[in-house]
DNA sequence: ACGCAGACTTTCTATTTGCAAGCCAGTGGA
DNA sequence: TCCACTGGCTTGCAAATAGAAAGTCTGCGT
């Protein structure tokens, strides 16, 4: 597959080799479908309704960028793989929640839906991808965080952990 | 121009309306470039080495998706446009901000250098997006901040300031 | 042995991207 | 007056990418 690097993956500013991995339309989605806990191939595609090629060639790159790791593991018995996030791929949280932010509040939906926020589970408010929670003040670390979107669920939905490795 | 509006433009998820717009490898790097106060098609073409043809469809695109605006104004007793930052385009200092983190944690430059900072004028120090300024604490707004980027100048560069209207 | 499901891989076509070159309007100089 | 120049697009054409559909491969379960 030996994805080949853009002519950006060493610039000197830092947002432009972020972009050399993440510019483009499905990357950050994949990352936020498994940041939500989805790891198989046919749930990504699905979800995001990507054709199988171009989900299997932003797999890999994503897994290149280490971003990703494929991992298997056994499914009733026979062996298969799934992607899970790296350090890397998590520590994506803060991108993600700022684009979110900016989002919901420049762009409009087709129906309108209460907003997409981040939940300390804990005390069960509003928090945000820092070390305390804006709310209550204790101190956060990434499993007592859960993302809550409404238009799909109202229970919010805890956060991928990344392997340890 | 009429710059068509892809399949995403009214997905529920914010994260997913945000990528529609920016979700390509050249508007952020645009957005970037304006918030440093950069306003030129030359510029804009000279800095970031993009072909015009790409440059005029993505000023096009920012502009009609409200991130830029286009502005009329007299050069040595010639009328040109220069593109300016709206309000949603200054608001994506966050997202930007984010992503030059997440860069700086886990990219490589080819040569190393000192991080980009974000800088808070009245003291001098480091700071981030927010309303309080993380070193003295005084309320910061924009006109208060500037980019630093070693690489480039020793010189922190003030951030411009999106157009009222 | 057969069939099935998951995860690709291939093939083919449509769309998008990017480079190079050309165009056009305003201005200032010869 | 005519020419060159500069900034900002537009056009033409080649290359890359996306997408739909079909094919492949592997490990079971029956």
């Amino acid at each position: 597959m030996s994805t080949k690097r853009t002519a950006w993956a060493d610039v000197p500013c830092p947002i432009g080799r972020a972009i050399d991995v993440l510019g483009d339309k499905w990357a950050l989605l994949i990352l936020r479908n498994a940041t939500v806990g989805m790891k198989r191939f046919d749930q990504f595609r699905e979800d995001l309704a990507i054709a199988d090629n171009v989900l299997s060639t932003r797999l890999s790159r994503l897994v290149d960028a280490r971003l990703l790791v494929r991992v298997p593991y056994r499914d009733d018995g026979r062996t298969r793989h799934e992607y899970r996030l790296t350090a890397a791929g998590a520590d994506l949280l803060p991108v993600m929640h700022a684009l979110a932010a900016w989002g919901q509040r420049y762009t409009e939906a087709a129906e309108p839906a209460e907003p997409m926020t981040l939940i300390h589970r804990e005390c069960g408010h509003e928090t945000n991808p820092g070390d305390k929670c804006v709310h209550c003040g204790r101190t956060v670390d990434r499993q007592d965080l859960a993302w809550l979107r409404p238009w799909r669920s109202p229970e919010p939905v805890p956060l991928a952990e990344p392997v340890t490795s």
